[in-house]
DNA sequence: GATTGAATACTCGGATAGAGTTTGTCCGAGTCTACAGGG
DNA sequence: CCCTGTAGACTCGGACAAACTCTATCCGAGTATTCAATC
């Protein structure tokens, strides 16, 4: 989310290692979690010399929930492993994780938590960056200079 | 969760034994998870012959948010690693959990989730048990009578 | 027959290994750039 | 002086190990029961 924002503030391609080193993180590490980025549609890859990553779409059309998707896959944190069609009065041909009460609240949290996420965008966050500490963009700018 | 709910149907200890035969699960992990209740202060222990778990208190008064806090721990899922300390602009001396904007949004998220999960109660649960499947409570009993 | 004592079986409780997922690393394929040689 | 070809360096991309968390297991401490011996 973070390499997000920052693309946000340039328009140019800015590579792995560019980003990486602004926290100090492992450059392939982090370009790992960027390819997810690009498969989900979030960023495009530019290769060659003065090439790397550059937003593929408007900050305002990213919400906090697409990028935790890209990264952290579709699945939902919670997963019911239907424990109760083992169990006494369990049916084989029942689907449990609609069916079971247990799953049904715990899917309803999760629900509340894609929800909230999903009406938040990155240009959101970004308006908040910029409120409470005007001159980040500035600095990082600087530092995502060519 | 289901444990706690099937404590609820009986007035007796139950052994880690009887409950884990439930959904053939492995004994020993599930007497683990309980000790995890235990400590939480929502099961009681009774030692030697005839012991097992009991609820400590009403159904009513167990949240699902407590049985989280007690199995998975009281830290929040999502853990901000202070990661904008060490970029540009960023001072040591500042608390970058509460002020960084992103680990704002994601903490407000996981509230929602919280929140959700608080004010459902497992007797609620236990209604909606019922109201599906009336007889599961007589299976239940009938798998944990003495 | 009632009581007391010890032995027994059953329970929880925390310390100890094994699988799975996340985190971190490496090298190869592709592409733009720059330079050198020739026209 | 301009053009073209080639070598080079830089980038992403996916395949490969290490660390950590979660899952699963084992054995010891404690307690109610039961049985037998005694009063």
């Amino acid at each position: 989310m973070h390499s997000c924002l920052n693309l946000g503030w340039v328009d140019h391609p800015v590579s792995t290692a560019r980003l990486a080193r602004l926290y100090g993180l492992p450059a392939a590490y982090l370009n790992k979690q960027l390819q997810a980025l690009v498969r989900a549609g979030i960023l495009t890859s530019v290769p060659g010399p003065h090439g790397g990553f550059r937003l593929a779409r408007n900050l305002e059309h990213v919400s906090l929930l697409d990028v935790v998707v890209a990264v952290e896959g579709p699945d939902s944190a919670f997963r019911c492993t239907q424990i109760i069609r083992h169990g006494p009065g369990g049916r084989p041909d029942v689907d449990y994780r609609s069916a079971c009460a247990v799953s049904q609240s715990m899917r309803r949290a999760e629900l509340a938590w894609r929800r909230e996420l999903a009406a938040r965008t990155l240009a959101d966050v970004a308006a908040d960056v910029t409120r409470q500490n005007p001159d980040a963009p500035g600095h990082i700018r600087a530092a995502l200079a060519r």
